[in-house]
DNA sequence: GATCGCGCTAAGCGCTCGCTCACCCATCCC
DNA sequence: GGGATGGGTGAGCGAGCGCTTAGCGCGATC
């Protein structure tokens, strides 16, 4: 049990640039009220209240309750993008980049479901400038999985008929996991991520022959 | 191009059973909004307004603005049960009939996305007993995509180590469409369901080994 | 030790929300 | 033709929304 744990488990992490600490409270405050009931069914003294602070105390730290989601969303994202280009640029083989990221990408998705949630469905609830912005951070997470499957397929190591159409599939497979994971459930977030790893892998031809993950 | 239509391209179909037409018209108003906006930003001047009512004429039909989620959510879970159901009975190996269970589905959520998403992303928005009637029904969509791959697993035609596991990453592969896809992009909710199938035998160990689906 | 500035609160403004109510007007039965 | 019925409207209620403003407490500064 001595795995990584920069991106598992605890949720607080990513936030720590966020200052000053009032300012971060609040942040936290609405990633889990946003989680909960979504962007527009969130009040700003919901929020507030969840901080403990009073509902005016939003407004000297952020302007607008969009303000707010939009900080998240960008932040959430640039974590999100940080995970994947690590994990492409690491040495190894195509196929052990790609498991690595699916299952590292996971692993944030279902750990961390509280901000993914948020920084995966509540991207229609910002306007039109911060939505462009978040969508520009989006593309980058699609290249970098692109491209190690595109290095697979060069190699000889992937055999993928539709490059992109696969790399949609993969990235669907692991944002849906902020979806539907239940920390309550019986799996943990490393479990998953393995099993999510071997069906990419599966997916891109290049899956061991079987026995590669337990249960 | 004379392909199944039952599904794809127009929406409308599967609102017929709605009774009476203005009913119906407040119904087919409210999953567009409900799409567009989400359920908490719509608001039921905009339901009135798209059907060509004033405010009030919605509460005729319905006694409370959930009650229009409720019933679009469980009309639309019972349509992508009976979809499941379908290509599940149907004769052919269990990989014909995931082929076929997974390229249906995915045709109705590309297809009717606006209905997959009120459907499947606005789940959250209903009370505590709506949300457990229509959370039976999604076991019951689960059991179904279950049973298919346990009918290959036991006739040794699929390979899969997990098969709840996998069984959850074929339908969030499935419904993540409902969430991505664009109706002006450059695929059809039909390519996406034959690529998709193809995914998804390669995920139960009994793809072909190359060239079925083209780009 | 008075002054200042910053983080915060109590109160509340203007607005829009979900929903209701009194009433209208076709259609239909007798 | 008179009255009942049922789908529809215009106006508006009470509540709660996002956000603002006036002022308070308190540590830092000189």
């Amino acid at each position: 049990m001595s795995m990584a744990e920069e991106t598992a488990g605890t949720e607080a992490s990513p936030w720590g640039e966020v200052t000053p600490d009032a300012a971060r409270r609040l942040l936290l405050a609405a990633v889990e009220a946003f989680a909960e009931r979504g962007y527009h069914a969130t009040t700003t003294r919901d929020i507030a209240g969840r901080a403990g602070m009073s509902p005016a105390a939003l407004y000297i730290h952020y302007k607008t309750k969009e303000e707010l989601l939009h900080r998240i969303s960008r932040i959430g994202h640039e974590k999100a993008l940080d995970i994947l280009r690590t994990a492409a640029r690491a040495e190894g083989s195509p196929a052990e980049r790609l498991a690595e990221a699916v299952s590292s990408f996971v692993r944030w998705h279902a750990g961390g479901r509280t901000t993914a949630r948020v920084v995966q469905y509540e991207l229609d609830s910002l306007g039109p400038e911060a939505r462009a912005e978040i969508l520009a951070l989006r593309r980058q997470v699609d290249a970098e999985v692109r491209g190690i499957i595109e290095e697979g397929v060069a190699s000889g190591e992937f055999d993928v008929p539709d490059v992109q159409g696969t790399t949609l599939a993969v990235l669907s497979l692991c944002i849906d996991v902020a979806r539907w994971f239940n920390v309550d459930g019986p799996r943990t977030p490393e479990e998953v991520g393995a099993l999510y790893a071997d069906l990419v892998l599966r997916m891109v031809g290049a899956g061991e022959p079987s026995g590669t993950a337990q249960r």
